[in-house]
DNA sequence: TTGGTTTTGTAACAATTGATACATTTTCAG
DNA sequence: CTGAAAATGTATCAATTGTTACAAAACCAA
């Protein structure tokens, strides 16, 4: 059986109460599966026919390199979809091969089925809508971030985007390690950029205030990469 | 007056006849607006509330800096949609400000009837599905691919890539300008690492066919970043 | 084939970043 | 307040890439 409760918590199935939810499978044909620990759900390189929903348990995706080698990739559990992002599109296919962690519980919905679903009922349209949407915008803005070549770039952009249009000061929220992190590259080498600029006058920091000075300095390096 | 015929060349309305297109179009509430050359259709920031088909002649979409500055982004021509990426998500708004180039027909849905429209009608719910997914997953590739730092690892992910499984060899589309573009360095840094590579044997170039000599080396590259 | 254009290989030097190490400052629990 | 832990500033050297320049090779139209 299926918790319908646990649905609600899902994103899909935001803001559809548990009878809803029950009412509107019962429409569909779907299936519910269980696999044990280390089981294999799907393979690499596998047609996604099918929503998959993960009920209870947990997942790991796991990428094979060509050596044959696994790489761990993310993990994901109750109740959130897999590879929801590669259920339509030119490669609809898994990016990764995915296993059990223990024992799981998925709900399973074909494509077809789920394409009544969401001719059926708004919510769930709108909700599966927003969820690939959002999915694409956060890439296209790590994808924007990561144009900027050099960390000069990277840092101007963060703090000018941070900033907005009328402040002329930015409270930092985590260290420079993490920070680091986001930018992709060493903390030693962000201290030193950081650094620079200070120098430069185009910022100034305080604890973990940075005030921007030159505004229109610190546009101009975001034109030149 | 809209041309029904031109909406089949539009992704979204792919395999839908003429006749269809203007029964389903019936059913639905919409505008057909038209801009004068050099007239603005959206401000960036603007939130999305509209899909937008241009009917006849072609937009550019401009970003302006922090500074009042625009730079030229992109064309978009009849019969595409504008921002159709942008229509739900957490990031509902104009990335950019869109100007007409030439006299302008644009059809405009508002969101709620796009969504009854993807509700009635399976092949237009299917196309848009496949679309924004497609683009997402065309964003997730490149940030894959911008994910190894070094020419080295772009190199043999790219090689590796398109060699597949199976062959030892592959064909080069492209120039070294070309590639280098897609890699994002400069042409004579790619040849530098190209030729580095056939140095210690792990490539052999002729003409314009790479000869893959060590899979296995070139695999514990990708694993270094 | 010929002659010009494009593509490719390569070199030398500058700029940027990574790696590592260490001193200093800040933070925070006791 | 005090002392340990965490965060930060900085230095040095190596690795990678960009920049610029030029010659050799490949390509292609007349």
């Amino acid at each position: 059986m299926i918790h319908y409760k646990l649905l609600e918590r899902c994103p899909l199935f935001k803001g559809i109460s548990e009878d809803e939810a029950q009412k509107l499978l019962a429409l569909i044909h779907f299936q519910v599966k269980n696999y044990e620990k280390n089981e294999i759900v799907a393979i690499a390189g596998e047609t996604v026919k099918n929503l998959y929903i993960i009920l209870s348990g947990s997942v790991k995706g796991e990428m094979i390199d060509y050596s044959g080698k696994t790489i761990k990739i993310e993990d994901v559990e109750a109740p959130r979809p897999i590879a929801s992002a590669f259920l339509f599109g030119k490669e609809n296919h898994f990016p990764v091969t995915v296993t059990a962690n223990n024992e799981v519980k998925i709900l399973s919905i074909p494509v077809s089925e789920f394409l009544k679903l969401l001719q059926k009922n708004m919510q769930i349209l709108k909700n599966y809508l927003n969820i690939i949407s959002s999915r694409s915008q956060f890439l296209s803005q790590k994808l924007h971030f990561l144009s900027f070549k050099t960390i000069r770039g990277k840092m101007a952009h963060f703090l000018l985007q941070h900033a907005g249009d009328k402040l002329h000061s930015v409270e930092l929220k985590s260290s420079q390690q993490q920070m680091a992190e986001l930018f992709g590259v060493t903390r030693p080498s962000l201290a030193r950029v950081l650094g620079e600029m200070q120098r430069e006058k185009l910022i100034s920091i305080e604890k973990r205030t940075v005030t921007l000075l030159d505004k229109q300095k610190l546009n101009e390096i975001l034109q030149h990469g």
